[in-house]
DNA sequence: AAGTGTGAAGGCCTTCACAGCA
DNA sequence: TGCTGTGAAGGCCTTCACACTT
C-alpha cells in the first residue's frame, strides 16, 4: 500500500520525535552510501531500538514502508524532513553574547540544520555594537522590536540563569514560535511557543552520578533522552 | 525520624535523577536567600513537579524529611550532592579541539560543577603543542597512556561524529570511568561505564518540530529530561 | 517468504490517597 | 494540624504477536 493519510489525531511520545530525528540521521547515511532500501529491522540495529519501536514510531506519521520491502529511502527521508520542519530554513535570534553565547554563534552545527542567525544581543554596553561575523550585537532593550520587525521566529538564551526567564519573556512578547534554552534554569513558557532546553550543568551531575551509582546501571540508558532507562541503585 | 538506611536496592526511574539535581539547584537558591526548611510542596511548585513527585524522587534514595515539618535544607543539600557524586572533584579529558571542544574548555561551567580538564586532545598535527590555559593539547595517539598515567576519571568527546565511537573506544580502554559525549551520533559503551550524551543537532531538530506541530503541544515537556511530555498532532 | 502496520499485553513511571509521625 | 513516606491505582510507552500486503 502507497501514501496514505496521516492519522493526524493520536498522541505523539515525546521519546518517539527524537527517536525520529536519529532515524533521519541513519537515513541520510544510508542514502550516501547508496543504498536505496532498509528496514525497521536495520535501522533498530543501527540506533540500539527495536524494530516494533522503530515501527511504532513512524506510525504515528503515517503509513511508509512496503510489506515484505521495507522503507524507501528516499521517500521516507523527505517525508522525516516535512515531519520535523526540517524541509525550510528558520530564522533565529541569540541572545547572550558570553562566552557560551559566542561560542553557538561560532558552532557549526546550527547553520547546517537550518537555523540561520539573524540578530544578537547583549545587556552589556561593552559588547553592544562589536561586530560578530556578519552581524552587530544590539542592545536587549531593543530586542522586541527588532525581533517583530525582522520577523524572527525562534529566540535562543544564552544568559546568565537570572536573566532567562525575563528574556523568555520578553522573546515571547515580540512573537518567536520557539525558544532554545542553554540558561541552567527551569522556565516558563506558553502553552503554544515551542520550548526546548538543554542544561548542561545538570547533564553533568548526571554523568558524575551515574558514575557514582557505579554498578547501579541497567538497561543502557545511553542517551538520555532516546531511551527510558532506569538506574538500580 | 531522622536519617535511616537507604532503599539500597530499588531501581531508580532516570528521570527521578535528573529532577534530584534541580532540586538540589533550588535548595542551594533557597539557602543563599536564608531559607533554612522546605517543602515537598514547595519544590514541587518552583519546579513544575507535583509534590507527591518530590517526595518519591527522594525517597528512592532515603528518608530526609520531617513529617509536619519539611525537609531541612541544610541536612538535604549535602545528601544529594553525595548522591549525585558533586561532593568531590572529577578528572576529565577533553578530546577534540575544535569549534566545540575549545568553547566547552572556555565554559565555566565544568568547573563549577567540579569537573576540571586534566589533558586535552586532538588528532590534527596543527594543533598538537599549542597551549590552551596551563594545558598542552596532546596528540590523541597518545591519549591511552596519558589518560592511565594521570589517572583521568572522565573522559568528554568533541570530535566529529565519523570518529567519535573509536575515540570513545579508547577512552573504555584506557580506563575512564564515564563519558560525555558532545559528537551527534549514537555511540556504544560497556554497561559498567557512565555515559551521557548531549546531541545538539537532535535537539534543535525537537525544536522544529515543536514548532511545526503546533497547536500540538500537550502538558508542558519544558525541559525535554524531565518530565515524560507528549506531543499530539 | 519477507516485512509492515497495529491491536493487545506488559512494564514502568507518575499520581493518588492516606497512615503515621512531629 | 501539617507534612512526609509509601502502597495502590492510573496512565503512558514499549514490546509482543500476528494479520495482511507485496
Amino acid at each position: 500500500m502507497g501514501r496514505r493519510e496521516r492519522p493526524l489525531s493520536s498522541v505523539i511520545p515525546r521519546a518517539a520525535a527524537t527517536r525520529i530525528s536519529l532515524y533521519l540521521r541513519y537515513l541520510e547515511k544510508l542514502e550516501s552510501l547508496g543504498e536505496t532500501t532498509t528496514s525497521s529491522q536495520q535501522l533498530g540495529a543501527a540506533l540500539g531500538v527495536t524494530a516494533a519501536q522503530v515501527r511504532k514510531d513512524l506510525g504515528y506519521f503515517g503509513q511508509f514502508g512496503f510489506p515484505g520491502v521495507g522503507y524507501k529511502i528516499s521517500h521516507l527521508i523527505p517525508e522525516i524532513r516535512k515531519i520535523l520542519g526540517t524541509d525550510r530554513s528558520w530564522s533565529a535570534a541569540l541572545v547572550g553574547m558570553g562566552n557560551l553565547g559566542s561560542a553557538l554563534f561560532q558552532y557549526r552545527g546550527f547553520q547546517e540544520q537550518g537555523f540561520c542567525f539573524r540578530a544578537l544581543f547583549d545587556r552589556d554596553a561593552r559588547l553592544v555594537g562589536s561586530r560578530m561575523g556578519d552581524l552587530t550585537v544590539e542592545d536587549v532593550a531593543d530586542m522586541p522590536q527588532a525581533i517583530a520587525r525582522q520577523s524572527i521566529e525562534l529566540g535562543v538564551i544564552a544568559v546568565p540563569a537570572d536573566a532567562a526567564q525575563q528574556v523568555a519573556d520578553r522573546l515571547v512578547e515580540a512573537g518567536v514560535r520557539g525558544i532554545f534554552n542553554f540558561a541552567p534554569t527551569v522556565l516558563t513558557v506558553p502553552e503554544e511557543v515551542g520550548f526546548v532546553s538543554v542544561d548542561l550543568a545538570i547533564q553533568l551531575e548526571q554523568l558524575s552520578f551515574e558514575v557514582t551509582q557505579l554498578g547501579g546501571l541497567r538497561g543502557r540508558p545511553g542517551r538520555t533522552d532516546v531511551t527510558n532507562g532506569k538506574l538500580t541503585s
